[in-house]
DNA sequence: GTGACACATCAACGAAACTTGATCAAGGAG
DNA sequence: CTCCTTGATCAAGTTTCGTTGATGTGTCAC
């Protein structure tokens, strides 16, 4: 199921330490290693855990791949959050929930 | 840390079934083990899980235990993921970040 | 008291997830 | 072409998570 993808995205911390940094904007996994100081195994590890939930997308420079936030997806996530915070509407109420 | 354990305790579909269910109002196990069709060991499990994230309550009246929605939490995870949405601030952005 | 019920907790097992180090693929520099 | 660098991928080991069945705790009915 798709939130539960996204929510396991987010439920471990490098990859929340990776999301907060490229909240500066697009970084390259070298960047990546330099600030958190993790194994360049690992970041790739993860970033493709990131990228699999299309939180982030990424882009290839010459030697270098260059990460970026997806705004779309956390987004989503929002509505998700949201979605669970509302009472459920009539339809959901009838149809047994929800 | 907070943001790790909240995102974890969404991030298994038995337990945003029961978060779903929980959106029609405070519900006994009992309730949600016919609902959900779960071994009632199970739904305690996930149960644990939810509370240890304050994501929902729990409510003892004679032989039943009521759970319900922790609207707060679900608010405090809603303004974690607003801030990774969000770009840095410059006291962000100059102590490395974020 | 005994028995039945609702639920929590425990131990044991299998399945994912994460980490580490090594190897592999692709690009640029010389 | 050769060498070096960036980063993906693989295999192995460890840890964490989820499920199951059994046992424990508290409450009510009798």
């Amino acid at each position: 199921d798709r939130a539960v993808r996204l929510f396991h995205a987010l439920s471990d911390g490098t990859r929340l330490s990776i999301l907060q940094r490229l909240r500066l904007g697009e970084r390259c996994v070298c960047d990546l290693t330099d600030a958190l100081d993790a194994a360049q195994s690992r970041l790739s590890f993860h970033l493709k855990v990131l990228k699999d939930a299309d939180l982030v997308t990424d882009r290839r420079e010459g030697r270098w791949m260059y990460y970026t936030l997806n705004p779309d997806t956390l987004n989503e996530v929002a509505e998700l959050l949201d979605g669970l915070a509302k009472a459920p509407s009539a339809a959901e109420r009838k149809s047994g929930c929800c």
